[in-house]
RNA sequence: UGCCCGGUAGCUCAGUGGCAGAGCAGGUGACUGUUAAUCACUUGGUCGUAGGUUCGAUCCCUACCCGGGCAGCCA
């Protein structure tokens, strides 16, 4: 290390304006091809999708261990920058050094062959090295970035809300329980049950399964509000959008109603969108190449067109009208199946349709009812490929409506009491949603499997890593 | 959790009730400003696991494990 100048990535040098006397890059080699007199190095240090061709000639002290490197070491190297004799690449590294950090081996698992998604899911800390998996974590990056800046530059601030929730209510899902007691020999009370007042908490405790009450208590003061974290599901959920670990992202707005939640949810999902277009554009090159090839042209269609509204009595009448048999038959007032959803957005409309206004029987206590007593003020985006993306809706922000929708849903007033203080003290109409971050990523990359945009997935039976 | 499909070399996959195969990767050599380089040779196997049927099972049957798809739950 003392002998390196200090290095710059690929990136920079694979932008570079001119040719560079001296610059030193680092990273892993992808693969090498011998030449009569040197060898071809590609060398990949995560910055961007490409490889920086080194040239190490045969003149290098340590030329032999250099002919040995293979897929997976780890090399430091300094050199000339020159503009490339070959085709493929502007520039390349002639190596005056080239230092083995850490060799690999045979049983190096990736190669510059293609790999499957399953494969590259086995083994998880190896494959952000391969292109598909460097591009969507990059991505990921970026779309983060993009949610934070989105919501700031719009006057939102940023609630923490709470991992470690004590409310198992939510209405969310199943939950994750929290707790230091020993699962074989719990305190129990005279009845034999757990005596959860010994736990920690000195309650039952749960991981959070939405921040959106504790968002809602922060909008009820800071006027515009998001959320950004973990969100757990306790579900034995075995599919390809589901994950048992996600990321949520949960704006609160205070005097908003459903028509301006919906606004924020479509310009929210166009911004991001629009953000991958411009900052990943080679990234999204290899999934419209790899991944899926209308990926890009999709992209542009949604940015370029309004979402599609309709309520969901409207839906149910399109779907009663196409004609179209489903397993499932399509009647109002039940939830609609995964089948009705896509066909709405992938063949009705082609493009991402918000449905709302939905019958109160089949949506959680806090949403705000409708005049019509029949419906409540939900709101749920969906995408072509993925389904829901957004779910959302005005709050309830009348105390005695809010107490009756709570009974209707066999829940007790009493176990609300903070949440009831919102609307007994200076209550206001406010709305909200929540977009999941891997959904949303998924729609972006066309990556098909929620397990593939997740750094390290966590699925029922999976928490290797 | 239910239904369906799959599990054969490091990877991707053929295959057959009777001696286990290919391409790629790895190794050796040749060639070469190459770029998923090319050419020749070559290493590499508990055919997911356990039972069963059979003279004989990688192949047929059963259970289980693992992976994938779809559905439900949702974001």
């Amino acid at each position: 290390m003392v002998s390196m100048q200090k290095p710059i990535s690929v990136r920079d040098a694979l932008s570079s304006t001119a040719a560079q006397e001296s610059a030193s890059v680092q990273g892993w080699v992808r693969t090498r091809r011998d030449a009569k007199a040197f060898s071809f190095l590609e060398v990949n240090d995560g910055s961007c999708l490409k490889n920086l061709q080194v040239i190490a000639p045969a003149g290098l002290f340590n030329y032999p261990e250099v002919q040995h490197l293979i897929t997976g070491a780890s090399v430091a190297v300094r050199g000339k920058l020159v503009a490339s004799q070959g085709q493929g690449q502007k520039w390349e590294l002639v190596a005056d050094e080239v230092r083995v950090v850490g060799p690999s081996d045979a049983t190096y698992p990736l190669q510059k062959k293609g790999h499957t998604a399953e494969f590259l899911r086995e083994i998880a800390h190896l494959r952000p090295r391969s292109n598909l998996f460097g591009a969507i974590f990059r991505t990921r990056s970026r779309l983060a970035y993009a949610v934070h800046r989105f919501f700031q530059e719009r006057g939102f601030v940023y609630v923490h809300a709470p991992i470690i929730t004590g409310s198992d209510c939510e209405g969310a899902g199943e939950l994750f329980r929290v707790t230091t007691l020993d699962p074989s020999a719990p305190p129990k009370r005279p009845d034999g049950a757990v005596d959860f007042a010994k736990d920690f908490f000195a309650r039952p405790t749960y991981l959070t399964v939405s921040g959106q009450l504790e968002a809602e208590a922060f909008a009820c003061a800071l006027s515009k509000v998001y959320t950004f974290g973990p969100t757990f599901r306790a579900e034995d959920s075995n599919t390809s959008r589901h994950a048992s670990e996600f990321w949520m992202i949960e704006p609160e707005m205070a005097f908003c109603d459903l028509a301006g939640n919906m606004d924020l949810a479509e310009e929210f999902v166009k911004a991001l969108i629009r953000e991958a277009r411009s900052t990943c554009a080679e990234d999204l090159e290899l999934f419209g190449k790899f991944v899926d090839k209308d990926l890009i042209s999709r992209l542009d269609f949604v940015l370029e067109r309004p979402f599609q509204r309709v309520s969901y009595t409207e839906a149910v009448k399109l779907l009663v009208e196409s004609g179209k048999t489903f397993e499932y038959p399509v009647a109002y007032g039940t939830n609609l199946q995964s089948e009705h959803e896509r066909f709405l957005t992938e063949s009705v409309f082609k493009c991402p349709v918000t449905v709302y206004n939905y019958p109160k029987e089949i949506k959680p206590f806090y949403m705000r009812l409708n005049d019509d007593d029949r419906t409540v003020t939900a709101m749920d985006v969906l995408v072509p490929g993925i389904g829901e993306i957004v779910g959302g809706s005005q709050r309830e922000e009348r105390l005695d409506v809010l107490e009756a929708s709570m009974r209707r849903h066999k829940l007790d007033p009493k176990d609300y009491g903070w949440y009831l203080d919102l609307r007994r003290f200076g209550t206001v109409p406010h709305a909200g949603f929540g977009l999941g971050f891997e959904r949303m990523l998924m729609f972006v990359t066309g990556v098909s499997n929620i397990r593939d945009v997740i750094p390290f997935a966590r699925t029922p039976g999976n928490a290797a890593f």
